[in-house]
DNA sequence: GGCAAATGAATTGTCAGACAATTAAGAGGC
DNA sequence: GCCTCTTAATTGTCTGACAATTCATTTGCC
């Protein structure tokens, strides 16, 4: 692991980078113990406070966990799929909300990845992902939904859709494309035809899912992905004149 | 902002969350100024080095930047695209790696989504991509280039690829799906005969996306994939064996 | 001998106080 | 007006202290 540190930067951002390298690069292995807050303190040259924000910052990232008492100390932590979705809709979000990007190209993209997904998942999912997509066209029926309800039954329903394809990688890489679109949809007003649509195209979809026709799915998915930016499109341009 | 903290709780980690959720849901806004450190002791009732902590926990998210001197301090950072791609990328190759992912799966999952970048890269491709994606082909064309620097090459080809949808939010999502493949692949040792295979199908793709037949780019790339899965499934499974 | 309780040691979590480094703004002199 | 000096605010780092937690060892009792 690297030692040395360049004086005048950050030294706990230097540090944690040290050890998050070595862990990148398979010199810290899974569950093995970090050296102790005070042997840190003696390899790096360092007091207790700087290597404790560094190892602050790991923490953050979900590479390490701590553990008081004897025995005690940081550990590589084993990256689990649950962490690094939740890191993954966390960015995701903020960086669609922080750069203007508009609700088209999040939308082209969401939907180009999830086309991606529709084969796989006709071909593999089980009876409990058509459950659920069926559960949550059910839910978008009912009268009274507000929009954000609404939308996050959306979410649901094509989380469903994208876990039918039974690879949790897939599922994780798409976690951040379908969750962080939520906040944008949500800016939007359904009207009951709007509703009664999108609920067309889950049924057209989640008949294909089931039939295992993929094809029909890529195709229906393409169809919602278009009805859905024009409705951006309209609702959001109108939004934006009134103001 | 809440305030009121869980005692015999990571007091550190609470404060980061609770500016987080801040930071998410829009009560802090981009550039906007947090409190100085003495006034977050105030705020949360803690110590200075706890403060400090959930600030490097957030600083390590890339949430916030920090700035010394007068007129100082802690401000929310606008998360830009290169600084997520960072930390995709970082947090996919750390769960491959950790998590047995076999290659299998991460390459399902890595053209999957790449297929769905081709029809968009064939219709808005610009000349730069063509010209990078025909650079890396040449590249790999070239005797005595290491296995690391071939697979290197043939991820900087695909990331061209991609790039050239022309969807930054797409691009974003497929860093990780492909820089995260490129330990897995370096782990193959790739025979002459599987380089010119490789380099053919890149060929085949580059010419359909400078051609913008967007179907053909997507069927390359499907046959790419099968070759790619087969040939992960052969090597490495006999270096299985050899253990 | 065996078991429960007390003790001690190692380690992280938190706090307080101090000083250094950096930066912006203002004061003063020319 | 412009330069220099001072001052104040703020983060970065260090030190020392104590609390809380956990495990291993020892002690004491039966």
């Amino acid at each position: 692991m690297k030692t040395d540190l360049d004086d005048n930067q950050d030294l706990s951002k230097q540090i944690a980078e040290a050890i998050r390298d070595a862990i990148i690069n398979g010199s810290l292995l899974v569950d093995q113990r970090l050296p102790s807050e005070a042997e840190l303190c003696d390899k790096f040259g360092v007091g207790r406070s700087t290597v404790r924000e560094a190892l602050k910052r790991l923490a953050a990232q979900n590479l390490i966990r701590t553990q008081r008492g004897a025995s005690g100390g940081a550990f590589v932590n084993r990256m689990s799929f649950e962490e690094a979705y939740g890191q993954q809709i966390t960015t995701s979000t903020l960086l669609l909300s922080m750069n203007q990007v508009d609700f088209e190209t999040a939308c082209e993209a969401r939907y180009a990845l999830e086309r991606a997904c529709a084969p796989l998942s006709a071909q593999r999912r089980t009876a409990d992902h058509l459950a659920t997509m069926r559960a949550e066209i059910h839910r978008q029926t009912q009268p009274g939904l507000t929009d954000e309800a609404f939308c996050a039954s959306d979410v649901a329903f094509h989380r469903a859709l994208v876990d039918g394809a039974g690879n949790p990688v897939l599922s994780y890489q798409l976690a951040g494309a379908v969750e962080a679109m939520q906040p944008l949809m949500n800016m939007i007003t359904y009207t009951q035809r709007d509703r009664d649509r999108i609920v067309e195209f889950h049924t057209q979809l989640a008949d294909a899912i089931e039939g295992q026709d993929g094809p029909t799915a890529e195709a229906s998915l393409g169809q919602l992905a278009e009805y859905t930016v024009e409705l951006g499109r309209s609702r959001l341009t109108q939004s934006k004149d009134r103001r």
